[in-house]
DNA sequence: CAGTGGTCTAGACCACACG
DNA sequence: GTGTGGTCTAGACCACTGA
């Protein structure tokens, strides 16, 4: 296959997808390689980037379904809120699934986060947000178990561990430092956002602290690209 | 392969690459596969990750190589900066390459952007960031012809264009909004940055306006991840 | 030139969903 | 069971580098 001609490839796949109604689903990939004339290896990473773009969805065991258009969750980065809260204002609706909840002892990295001793006990709370049915987040938050009560986080409106927090007025939440990559998906998180392991996530890694600056809360943020849009305004120098 | 082997693997290759000096160059892939018992595209599959995280680099023709540590381009993104002008102050050199000057018409997208008219004459500027003779960067500027001079860029002290606007004291540069996403690499981007179609890059997309709120450049930006940290500070709501 | 990574192929088997 | 996507294999050829 020449260089050009995998572009041409991704061309003639990516019209034919838009092509398509929406929820439609497509030829199976033995049978669009054969019409394509290439390997179904060849096939499956023509359409890589296009799950990625969130123009299609597999289904394993099911098929390959053409996604229509979605509301995309547009968030500025300025102020610290939880999705929920941002969804509800777009008159979105999301829910949580796979909500895990686990005590454990203090690792190094929570010594050095957040400032504990050996031997104190951490909470660990994994979600995964799903807007329309499909997994579009995996959020992870660890902060000292003197923070949270299980059964008073598990009762709330919210399962939002910002918002938990939030509620306890006797906290000062005043800042969150937030560190932007990107990444591909582990086979965890992967499993977790129903993807396939090797594609890429947009990552979120912040810091949450009270007004005398001490660490609350660390949280891991891994987020499917397509469905969000967070942006920045940044000034001049 | 069972489905957790496929970590095992990763483990034991990546124990493999960091026991091993910087610089060093590892066995080459029908080799490594054969003493891993995999194929060589189940290895290449798994090594994937690591060249996305820096750990090692690829080099066609020659060899793959594991790399020591790198400075990281560690940036606030509240204010907006050249990266010259952040690596400098850290005291990293970078340089620029395949530096591209380009004046074309006005497509849908700038006049929609910039709020040109059609037949009016825009300039764009692309151009890769180094570090270390290393591709960590490739950016692309969009803007009225009008707004910059081919030459006097070219014989600028920087190759930045947001530098070179701020010389011209006759803009009022306000402030930038920047869309942040987590994208793969097209063939024209991987090719500039000397990576592989499909390896993840962070992806920035910014409109430059001044203080009247009229915007005046439209720019493109791709980061290879590991070598630089994007962080933000957030308000809590 | 030989040796490297980059790509593609054909085929196989697995895990999964659904009737 | 049948058919789907997910994964892996063995082998081939290409493009590139450097001696």
């Amino acid at each position: 296959m020449g260089k050009e001609s995998f572009q041409r490839l991704q061309d003639s796949l990516r019209s034919m997808i838009t092509s398509r109604p929406a929820e439609s689903r497509l030829p199976s990939e033995p049978k669009l390689a054969k019409q394509m004339g290439v390997s179904r290896a060849t096939l499956r990473e023509a359409m890589r980037s296009f799950e990625t773009e969130g123009l299609i969805r597999r289904k394993q065991g099911v098929g390959t379904f053409v996604i229509g258009d979605f509301p995309i969750i547009d968030a500025g980065m300025e102020k610290l809120e939880s999705i929920e809260k941002i969804a509800g204002r777009i008159g979105l609706n999301v829910s949580t699934e796979s909500l895990e909840i686990q005590q454990m002892q203090v690792d190094d990295e929570c010594v050095r986060v957040l400032g504990l001793k050996v031997g104190e006990s951490i909470t660990r709370i994994s979600r995964v947000i799903l807007t329309d049915g499909r997994p579009v987040a995996y959020l992870v938050d660890t902060l000292p178990t003197s923070l949270i009560s299980m059964s008073d986080f598990e009762n709330g409106h919210s399962s939002s561990v910002l918002d938990f927090l939030l509620q306890n007025g006797s906290l000062n939440l005043a800042h969150s430092r937030t560190e932007i990559k990107a990444s591909i998906a582990s086979g965890e998180v992967a499993n977790k956002l129903q993807i396939q392991r090797g594609d890429v996530l947009l990552n979120f890694s912040a810091d949450l602290s009270d007004s005398s600056g001490k660490v609350i809360d660390r949280s891991y943020s891994y987020f499917l690209p397509g469905y969000f849009s967070f942006h920045v305004n940044r000034r001049v120098g």
